[in-house]
DNA sequence: GATGCCGGGGT
DNA sequence: ACCCCGGCATC
């Protein structure tokens, strides 16, 4: 049983865990054939897989029968039987602490493992990757907000109907966040749920809770039957409000308190991720990315740092005014994945942040027919202090990524 | 001269 | 994609 689930998990790792060969002789043997076999083409590892999990399957055969008195035929059933359960018990344990790395959760993955490959349900973890936020996927589709899931916040209120994709949830987390997270992750960490459906911002503190929302007011599931096709899953996000990193991070801004948000679920309970260095601040951030919200009224400045790269930061005008200076500034998170369209701005006062390639063509469009031949259609500088001005050379680190880019500034913007 | 940032190159 | 920098426009 053991040693199944160590070679069996190592196959599946095979690819990124290489550090780990020290640990499993035998398995780095396996390894190496199969990186061998890589070159030689697709067919002949799959054909190699299924020999190796059937002898695999084979060999635990004889040691647990070896112990007990197991009818052999009844032994895929019986596995799979305790496969529901553990996964029940692991999701279960997940669902109560969000990143408990589980010990229970890779044997388990070691026997699905095995079943997946012989044809039964395809992991995805394994070979495409994981799920991505910056999904630029369907925007156009109003019906569809497709939120922004990371695989870390999608972990923990992944029903548990789906004991595979829990497990690759799991895994997934593993092999994301393996490094700095475990700090992260403390019990100073509240938990809530945001409905991510347009001009809905509805905060629950249980995932049933917005799961029941969400199919009976957004999907229109009439009837209160449990039934779920997890369909509602993409349509919530959880707000994860830590305690520690937040405040550390807003030592210096804006106070506000995350119990705060607690305890407002119908307005919009996010402003508290701002801006900080820190990474793991910034981490958080990611968490909780709001798709959608109902329009404020007020000035929000949606940007990231990193906004030069990551997703357009969008700037809803209002009356509210920001002034940027060294200490105290916008508000912002990692913008979703939403085009705000229909934001009544006139052109001419558009003088928007300037995003990577996609909002810049926007802003030309909008602007009435700029000047032709003009080949460097320069943007007039903004007199606004920029990182550069605010920070100085000195303090070059702190200046936000495209002011250190030498590219148009995320942070101060005009 | 200082600053902002576009365009382009390196990795 | 991330990062850096030459060089130009603007202050």
């Amino acid at each position: 049983m053991t040693f199944t689930f160590q070679a069996e998990d190592f196959k599946r790792d095979s690819s990124k865990k290489l550090s780990h060969h020290h640990l499993f002789p035998l398995a780095m043997e396996e390894d190496m054939k199969t990186v061998d076999t890589k070159k030689a083409g697709r067919i002949l590892d799959q054909e190699k897989e299924n020999t190796r999990s059937i002898c695999l399957l084979e060999q635990k055969r004889k040691v647990v029968s070896s112990n007990i008195d197991v009818p052999p035929a009844r032994k895929s059933s019986e596995e799979l039987d305790m496969d529901k359960v553990t996964a029940a018990m692991v999701l279960t344990s997940l669902s109560t602490s969000p990143l408990v790395r589980s010990p229970p959760v890779r044997p388990n993955e070691g026997l699905s493992g095995s079943w997946k490959e012989a044809g039964c349900v395809p992991s995805s973890t394994s070979s495409s990757g994981y799920w991505s936020w910056s999904a630029p996927s369907d925007q156009s589709n109003p019906s569809t907000p497709s939120p922004p899931l990371s695989a870390d916040s999608f972990k923990p209120f992944r029903s548990p109907a789906q004991p595979d994709d829990g497990i690759d949830e799991a895994e997934a987390g593993n092999l994301l966040f393996d490094e700095p997270i475990p700090r992260k992750r403390k019990n100073s960490m509240k938990v809530m749920f945001k409905c991510l459906w347009k001009n809905c911002g509805k905060v629950l503190s249980t995932a049933a809770g917005i799961q029941k929302h969400i199919r009976t007011i957004h999907l229109g599931r009439v009837g209160d039957s449990d039934y779920s096709d997890g369909e509602e899953d993409f349509y919530y996000t959880e707000i994860k409000l830590n305690t520690d990193s937040v405040a550390e991070g807003l030592s210096s801004l804006a106070p506000v308190s995350p119990s705060q948000s607690l305890a407002s679920p119908p307005t919009f309970p996010i402003p508290d991720s701002s801006r900080t260095e820190t990474p793991y601040a910034r981490t958080d951030t990611k968490l909780m990315t709001p798709l959608s919200r109902s329009a404020p009224t007020t000035l929000y400045l949606v940007h990231t740092d990193h906004a030069y790269q990551a997703t357009p930061p969008v700037t809803i005008p209002g009356s509210a005014k920001f002034t940027p200076n060294g200490s105290s500034f916008s508000i912002s998170w990692q913008s979703p994945p939403v085009t705000f369209t229909g934001i009544p701005v006139s052109p001419t006062h558009h003088h928007h942040p300037a995003g990577p390639g996609e909002q810049r063509q926007h802003a030309h469009t909008v602007l009435s027919s700029p000047p032709r031949g003009a080949v460097s259609l320069r943007k007039p500088r903004g007199e606004g202090k920029k990182c550069r001005k605010v920070y100085g050379m000195e303090n070059r680190d702190m200046w936000c990524t495209a002011c250190r880019w030498k590219k148009a500034c995320q942070r101060f913007v005009d």
